[in-house]
DNA sequence: CTTTATCGAGGCACTGTGTCTCGTTAATAG
DNA sequence: CTATTAACGAGACACAGTGCCTCGATAAAG
């Protein structure tokens, strides 16, 4: 174990069992009541676990939901091995991907990203081991349909935007359904 | 004028020039300080208003914006005449559109949406007010680039959901050139 | 001139945040 | 075994922003 600062192995180490209750807790209670809703006062009493003890090792809600979300993926990281067919791997990606945002995880990583609009350092934190990992599993799903001339970035942002925008606006579902439409675009820009 | 909750002509009317400071100062402040730094002790000081007078005709910041961005959005309306070239036309209205959303304008808008994700009712406004009638302004311009097999609510969610999440996630500026590309690749869909 | 509803100004309770201090506890160092 | 160290749960505190209330003043209609 180490020193919150120092690293040095010395006193009582960091309780793992009080971190997966707070993990755990603030994914329950966003679940049940919304991003939003949930203030580190509930996630610490829900945790059974000192208030202090949050500002110690996280310091606000977003790097607690930010940690919790990183373990989800962490858990589900179901490798994609390619088969023989490129265009069902991309829509088999993004049926998974899509189906994912449209339960409560994609409310809250939408609510993590909120946070991050008016905090610079956690916008930087929420881009780097939320976002641009995702970008990194589509982008050679993309390179195996897609033809050189067409640009791999704006391909992305065209297919994470109208997830993004879905999520925020909620003028339709993000589901499965709406994974295929996506995908069938792609392919159509494809040629 | 009009009593504020029974539209009877009597008493002392609602200041015209008091609306004008509050919604002016607050897209003020919104510019110099960023929306989530601004709050409604702010507003009410720079406009030189009772805060009072913010609840009873508002109630809370995002409305504010919300009705300041309608006063942007129906100043600059600039009337999109069709010209002989459906593609220079759609190219125009993103050009123009992203380089709005470019601006601190476009992070109001995002503060907006952002408040509206934990609450409903606002969220509806926002839906009614700010995004679908951007939706209302594409739809057409896509009519005559898209064949008919395309389907156009897909088509608004590929073009504007690209331009909410580089506004979000800002990995990339939003801007001409992005639009250009967005375009491109919208006519490329077409075929 | 009376009635009415707004005006700017300020007070107050409430909530959530962030910091601090307790006494306690679980490790390592000697 | 004992001392040291740092995290633990619990709780007190100041601070900021919100939302509601009241006040005397003001500007319109009847």
């Amino acid at each position: 174990m180490s020193c919150k600062v120092c690293s040095v192995t010395r006193g009582r180490p960091r309780s793992e069992e009080s971190r997966r209750a707070v993990l755990s807790a603030a994914l329950g209670l966003c679940e049940r009541d919304g991003y939003q809703a949930v203030t580190l006062k509930d996630i610490a009493a829900a945790a059974g676990v000192g208030r202090q003890t949050l500002y110690r090792w996280w310091g606000e809600k977003a790097e607690i939901l930010l940690e919790a979300l990183g373990e989800l993926a962490a858990e589900g990281l179901a490798a994609p091995e390619p088969s023989g067919d490129p265009a069902a791997d991309l829509e088999e990606f993004l049926v998974r991907t899509f189906g994912s945002a449209g339960t409560y995880v994609g409310a809250v990583v939408v609510g993590v990203m909120v946070d991050g609009q008016g905090r610079p350092e956690l916008g930087e934190r929420v881009r780097r081991e939320l976002i641009q990992p995702r970008r990194g599993e589509l982008r050679p799903l993309l390179d195996r349909v897609l033809p050189p001339e067409v640009d791999r970035e704006l391909a992305v942002d065209l297919v994470f935007g109208a997830m993004w925008y879905r999520l925020l606006n909620r003028h339709a579902p993000v589901d499965g359904a709406f994974a295929r439409e996506v995908a069938a675009a792609v392919l159509r820009m494809a040629g």
